[in-house]
DNA sequence: CGTCGTCTTGACCAAAGTCAACGCACGTGG
DNA sequence: CCACGTGCGTTGACTTTGGTCAAGACGACG
């Protein structure tokens, strides 16, 4: 889609050097996976509930997410995703799949044989130690969010939500030029993100907007006010950790 | 507390194990972590959050928890712990806590020096991939608790809850004789975990009660009819993995 | 015996869910 | 070029779930 991404630097390794520094052995390790790349149309499953992938999934470029459905078609999505993050390293030692992923827009995905990285965890201690780390900064996420969707409110969930995204999609160079993101999300995935209804999204964005602090219409999120956004929704980047960091700093 | 659990099997080595075999060597190395042992009286704080912490706990006796507190005191708790968790590997490779760690019942903790686990990386691959599945499977009880406390009803997140503390008590060794465990948590702890009030928690475990599903009085939980407790919180113990094949063992 | 922590109860309230209808933009096909 | 359908967002009226507040019960322990 947007030039600079398809272009050489590799969203993984791109990440993966956010994150600590990398051996020229392993960043040429890193680099041999974008061999089987393929695209897949927005809304498909990736990987469904239940399955047992024989590799992961690095995603190149779009949005995907995870998420769960539970009896009465209730749905949650538990993690968004965008460029350089592996999307089920998870199951690469768990075995079975507990959760599906989808692609929110068309996405183009790079798959890893999990031999391949088990063979990286024997012979490769610092990559070991990076992409183990991806997973905790991963876990850290889910943390932030069972807080967030526990215990705040309709309008501070939100408000902390599209804060996550807006420094996320910053890390991943993925900044408009003023405060506005391309954010492909229909508030329907908002609402199954935050535990709400799409009604009370729509209500507490249209709030979020009156009183200046975001407007999100038309898969664009615009930030009008990033430090009463900040304090609305309580969000404090510490829970990113590094990835905050490269954030602030592009 | 109970003796089997003061006896040498180290339950550290015994969950690893669960997760698949150990070498002889890293048996040993394991082993070595125990030397470092204290016991912490319930109710206090054995990481704060924000703290950089230089060494992992590893907790052998007792109960634990993790949580985050966000403006106005309100308090989520993020995931419980039994004896053989690793409380705080997150902040081996992440640097700064996230959230704090506390024990809910007296405690025995070992610390681990990170640097010591950073050692064992380099040299043993097939323990690395043991520890790192941990944390993974960590980071699928988050998942869950996401799901849990965003998409289910009061009695529906209670009952989830219950389920999950059996069974990773019983594939812990800790279940009682009948379907009845030692659960120390008070019904404020209970409600922080579910992102309920204390009052409505209250309420819903008497619907529990009443209905014949499960009791939960006096730090005993006693598991009245095992089927319609999973129907009625929706639980799957996928999420668990070879975890719940431990207790189902047991 | 008194105190503290925990649980329970009832009355009331507020946040968010549900249902149903409508608007609007976009794409398709006649 | 227009009619139609579809997906998404918005509105209003109403309901439900769970929260809040305040008082009391119960039990363990000093």
């Amino acid at each position: 889609m947007t030039p600079q991404q398809a272009s050489l630097p590799n969203p993984l390794v791109r990440k993966l050097e956010s994150l600590g520094p990398l051996l020229e052995e392993e960043r040429r390790a890193v680099e041999g996976v974008l061999l089987h790349q393929r695209p897949v149309p927005a809304d498909q499953d990736l990987v469904c509930d239940g399955e047992r992938p024989v590799h992961c999934l690095l995603l190149l470029e779009g949005m995907a997410c995870r998420y769960k459905v539970i009896e009465g078609g209730r749905r949650q999505i538990i993690s968004f995703h965008v460029a350089g993050d592996i999307l089920d390293l998870t199951q690469l030692l768990v075995g079975r799949a507990d959760h599906a992923v989808a692609s929110l827009t068309p996405v183009r995905v790079a798959a890893i044989p999990h031999a391949t990285i088990l063979d990286w965890i024997g012979r490769l201690p610092n990559l070991t130690r990076l992409l183990w780390r991806d997973t905790l900064l991963d876990a850290a996420v889910f943390r932030e969010w069972v807080v967030n969707v526990g215990r705040r409110s309709a309008a501070e969930r939100i408000a902390h939500l599209l804060c996550e995204l807006a420094t996320r999609l910053r890390a991943a160079g993925l900044a408009g030029d003023d405060g506005s993101y391309a954010l492909p999300l229909t508030q329907a995935e908002l609402a199954d993100a935050t535990g709400l209804s799409v009604v009370h999204v729509s209500r507490t964005l249209q709030e979020l907007r009156a009183t200046g602090l975001v407007e999100f219409r038309g898969g664009t999120l615009a930030v009008r006010d990033w430090e009463r956004l900040k304090r609305r929704g309580g969000f404090d980047p510490g829970y990113l950790h590094q990835l905050a960091d490269a954030a602030a700093a592009a």
